[in-house]
DNA sequence: GATGAATGAGCCTTCATTCAT
DNA sequence: TATGAATGAAGGCTCATTCAT
C-alpha cells in the first residue's frame, strides 16, 4: 500500500515537534465537534476553546478553517489504514486473506463510523485542490483491496478476471460505508457479526464458488 | 411502494397552484445552486435571483432556507420514484423484474448522479425533525427492491432466504449509489454499461446461481 | 370643553360612512393587538387580518401605519372624553363638582387602563406633527380640570390661587394616569376605592382645609 | 436604600476593566440614540458607530440589542441613585429630610429629563425577564422617600398614617416623573423653582399641616 | 372597492481572520 | 509562542408598502 503525499499546511511555528503536537489537540477536539455539530456549524472559536488554547493560537498552526477539516480527514484516513495494516496476515492464500480483511475492514468501519460518515458528507467542503488528497486516500484503501484479489488470482485461490478486480475492490470498500451511511436501518435489522458473516459469503460465494 | 407523507410547508401565498408553480422555480434553481456550491455556500438572494424573483417573493414560498433544502430533496426523490415506477414491468418472474429494476434504477441514477450525491452530502443539513420525511422515502426505496425480492422468492425464481431479503435490496441500492459517489474512480474504469451488466450479474448469480 | 381639531387622514375611498366604518374596525383591532404586543412589534397583515380584510384593503383606510397608531389614539381619547362628559353635574358647586370629576375620573382610567398607558408608550412613535394633535387632546382633559377648579374658585367653594389651578389641573390628572402606570405596585397595596378616597380627600384637604 | 441585584450580561471579552469601559461607551453613545429617535429606529450599527467600533466589537459586549438598553436603564438608573444619595441629610427630622429629598429629587429628574422620558417610553421594549430588574430600581426609588416618610412618622415631625406611607412615597416620585413627561405644558407655565416650591408646600402641608 | 402577490431596503447578528501586545 | 480584542463582510429574514387584477 503506497502512501499517498500529504499536503503541507504551513505554520507560523517553528518546532516541527509543537506542531505535530498542537495539531494533534486540534484534530482531536475537531473530530468531535464535526461529528456532533457538522463542519459549518462549528467555530473556529470553539475548536480553540476544545483544543485548549486560544483562537489566536489555532491560527499560528493553520492557514483557515478548512486546513482543520483536512487535518482531520487525514487523521481519520490514517486511523483506518492503521486498522487496515494490522489485518494483514502473511503466508496464507488470497482468498484466506481477504477474508480476514473484509472482517478486519468491517470491524474498523464499525468502530470508526462517526469519523467515517463525517468524511463522507464534509468532504465537499474542502477546497478543490485539497479534496485531491483526501479522494487519493479513499483511492488508497480501495487498491488495498484490489491488491489482496490480484494475490488471490495468482496463487489460484480467487477466480475473478482481471477487469473485475477493481470493481470488486470498490464493492467491498462500498460494503464497509454502506454499514456506516444506513446504519439507521441495517441496525435495526442486523447486527455487525451477521452483517459480516453474510456479505463476506456472498462476496466468497461470487469469488470461490463455494 | 407506499408513498410517505410530505412534510407541509406553510405559505403566506394562498392560492395552491401559484404556491406549487413558484416552488418548482425554487427548486429547478436551488438544486443547480446546491449541486454546485453547496447548501451553505448557497445564499437565499442567489436563491431567489436564480428563481427569478425577489428575496421577498421566496420567503412568501418558504419559511426557512432549510425549507429550500428539503423541497429539493423531495423533489429529487420524486423523479427517483417516477423513474423506477416506469421500470416496472408486470406479468413475469421476480428474476426477469429484478434485472430490469436494476438496470432501470442504475440509469436513474447515472441521469441523476448530482441530484443523489446532493442527497447524501447535505440532508444532515436538514432540522432533525425534517431529516424524517428524506430519509422515509430513502427506505421507500429500498423496500421498493424488497418487494422484488419477496415476489421472486415466492414465484421461485429466486433462491433467497427471508432474512437476506432486507439486506440484498440495500445492496442493491447501494450499487446504485456507489455509482454516482465513487464516480471519480469508476468512470474512469467501467461504462454504465459495463458497471450495469457485471454488477447485474453478480446479484443474480448470488440469487439463482446462474 | 372646546374640541381639538382632527388630523384629517386621507383615503382612497370616497364613501365617508364606509371610511368611519372601516375605521372602527381597524382601530378596534390594533388597539388589541398594540396593548399586547405594542406598535412595533405588530405588523400591518396582523392589522389587516384582525381588522377583517385585506392588507390591500388596510391601505384604502390610511396611508401609513402610523396612522392607525394615531387613529387608535384619538379614539381612545374620544372614549376618555366621552366618561369625562358623563362625569358633570351641573348646578352643584365647584368643590361638589370636582368631587365627583376626581371619582369618575379614576373610574374612567381604571377602566381604560391598558389604553392609557398605550398612548403613554407609543405616542413618541407619532410623525412629529401628528404628536401634536394626541398632545393637544391630553392638554384638553387638563383644561377639564382646570374649569372646573375655575368655578369652584369663582363660586367661593374651592380655595384656591389663580396661578396654582393650572398645576393642580395637572396634579389631578397625573394622579388618574398614575393610577395606571404604577399599577403594578399601587395594585398590591390598595383597591381602587381607597385609592380614589385617599387622593380625593388630600386633594380637597388642599382646596377646602376640610 | 437595598441595591437590587444586576442582571449579568455575558461578554466575549475576558478583561472586566475593558468590558466596563466598552459598555459605558456604548451607553453614553446609546442613549443620546435612544432619546433623539427612540430605541426601534436606532440601529445596532449607529450604536457601534457612535460607540467608536464597529459593529462586531459591538457584539463583544452584548448579545443583542436589548442588551444596550438594559444597560442603558441601568445606568441611567444609577445616575438617579447617585443623585438621591447626595440629597440625603444626616442628624435633621424626617420633615426637613423629606423637604430636601424632594428637592433634590425634583432637581435630579430636571437634569435627567429625557433619560427618565426614555426609561418611561421604553421599558415594554425589554424581554419580560429583563424588565423585572428595572422595575425592581423603580421601586427602590420609591421606597426611598418611604423611608423618610417613616422616619418622619416616628420621630414626630410628619403625621401620616402607616397605610399611607406608601401612596404619598409613590405621589412624591410620580411628582419627579411627571415634571418630565408633561415638560410640554409645565415649562410653559412655571420654572422649575417654582413648581418645586408649589409641590412641597403642597406636600407638607398635608403631611405637617403647615 | 377589495384583494393579495410582489418588492427590496434594511435589520440584527455571526464568525473567520488579523495583529498588536 | 501565545493571547484575545477588534474587524466588517456577509447572511438570513422581515415587513411596510405598492399595484395589477
Amino acid at each position: 500500500m503506497r502512501m499517498e503525499p500529504k499536503k503541507a499546511i504551513p505554520s507560523m511555528v517553528k518546532d516541527p515537534k509543537l506542531i505535530e503536537k498542537r495539531r494533534e489537540q486540534i484534530v482531536e477536539a475537531a473530530v468531535e465537534l464535526f461529528i456532533s455539530k457538522g463542519f459549518h456549524k462549528t467555530t473556529t472559536r470553539e475548536i480553540s476553546r476544545a483544543s485548549g488554547f486560544s483562537i489566536g493560537t489555532l491560527y499560528e498552526y493553520i492557514e483557515s478553517k478548512e486546513d482543520v477539516l483536512y487535518l482531520v480527514c487525514d487523521a481519520i484516513h490514517q486511523n483506518m489504514e492503521r486498522g487496515l495494516k494490522e489485518v494483514l496476515v502473511n503466508g496464507v492464500s488470497g482468498a484466506v486473506m481477504l477474508k480476514a480483511a473484509i472482517e478486519g475492514f468491517l470491524r474498523v468501519m464499525d468502530e470508526m463510523q462517526d469519523r467515517v460518515l463525517l468524511i463522507y458528507q464534509e468532504i465537499k467542503s474542502l477546497p478543490k485542490d485539497t479534496m485531491k488528497y483526501v479522494m487519493a486516500k479513499e483511492e488508497e484503501i480501495t487498491s488495498f483491496f484490489e491488491e489482496i484479489l490480484h494475490r488471490g488470482r495468482k496463487d489460484g485461490s480467487l477466480n475473478i478476471d482481471e477487469p473485475l478486480v477493481k470493481l470488486m475492490a470498490h464493492n467491498i470498500v462500498v460494503l464497509g460505508e454502506m454499514w456506516t451511511f444506513r446504519r439507521w436501518s441495517l441496525r435495526k435489522n442486523y447486527t455487525l457479526e451477521q452483517y459480516t458473516e453474510i456479505q463476506t459469503s456472498l462476496i466468497l460465494h461470487d469469488l470461490t464458488g463455494k
